[in-house]
DNA sequence: TTGATATATCGATGGTTGTCAATCTCCCGA
DNA sequence: TCGGGAGATTGACAACCATCGATATATCAA
């Protein structure tokens, strides 16, 4: 838990593919300092995909499962939901940079993209 | 259905146990060894709250001030929204158990409740 | 090839959400 | 006591989203 997040606003860390943050050198002065609109667009869509119980209750169980990768068929089930339904999560979750998919033959599994996860909650506490 | 949630500030110090917690006697079989429907329902709504690039820039403003507090006529500006607008975020930040609202005179100041941020992240990456 | 199965995609729908204009409430100074 | 200003609330509206049924795609087995 290196935790090299300095004191300024939050710096994107790789590990998932984001748009660059450079490219905003002539923007139209909104409130510097702080979290640039561009960026905070960015980090909303994450948390957008946190943001439904059913895909966290999907995460939780994908990092649990004992193989920690997991198939949709797993999915539809203890979650009460549809096999359209899950997909669209897991798109949503994959598309977000939190999961990893593989397909096998019919099978698709899924599992946790390592140090997503960790890299958004440091995002969140820049200055412990 | 109005559906009013957060009526008491959630403080919810303990990190969510991505394990099954107790008294789960006669829940209808959800998944196992999983996030419970209600914990993630919980947990969802904190993640709602961060899921929009301006309540995010709010709490970058907040942080970043010099006092560590805001007053509603500070934000509206930088963020080029309305006051109602303004008022509505704040309101949610405020339910979420992020942002504490202290009244004083006419104004409103607004500041970052201690360790939210990191419980929150805390819920995301269990093993640090 | 044909059939079966697992998953993805499409279209529709009801509910939710972000935003604004208008209005209301409350506090303070004159 | 009254008036002005800060902020909260309300109502309306458009955009978005979670969900489902139907259908398409892809892979394996016979």
């Amino acid at each position: 838990m290196p935790a090299p997040v300095a004191a300024e606003p939050i710096e994107h860390t790789s590990a998932v593919p984001l748009e660059k943050p450079d490219a905003l050198c002539c923007a139209p002065a909104p409130g510097q300092g702080s979290l640039l609109a561009a960026e905070a667009e960015t980090l909303a869509l994450r948390f957008k995909a946190l943001a439904d119980p059913n895909r966290l209750r999907i995460l939780s169980i994908v990092s649990s499962s004992p193989e920690a990768e997991t198939c949709v068929c797993d999915l539809s089930e203890p979650l009460n939901l549809g096999q359209p339904t899950v997909s669209h999560h897991l798109k949503i979750l994959v598309d977000a940079g939190l999961l990893n998919r593989d397909k096998r033959g019919v099978w698709a599994y899924y599992s946790l993209v390592p140090g997503a996860l960790d890299t958004l909650a440091a995002t969140m506490a820049p200055r412990v």
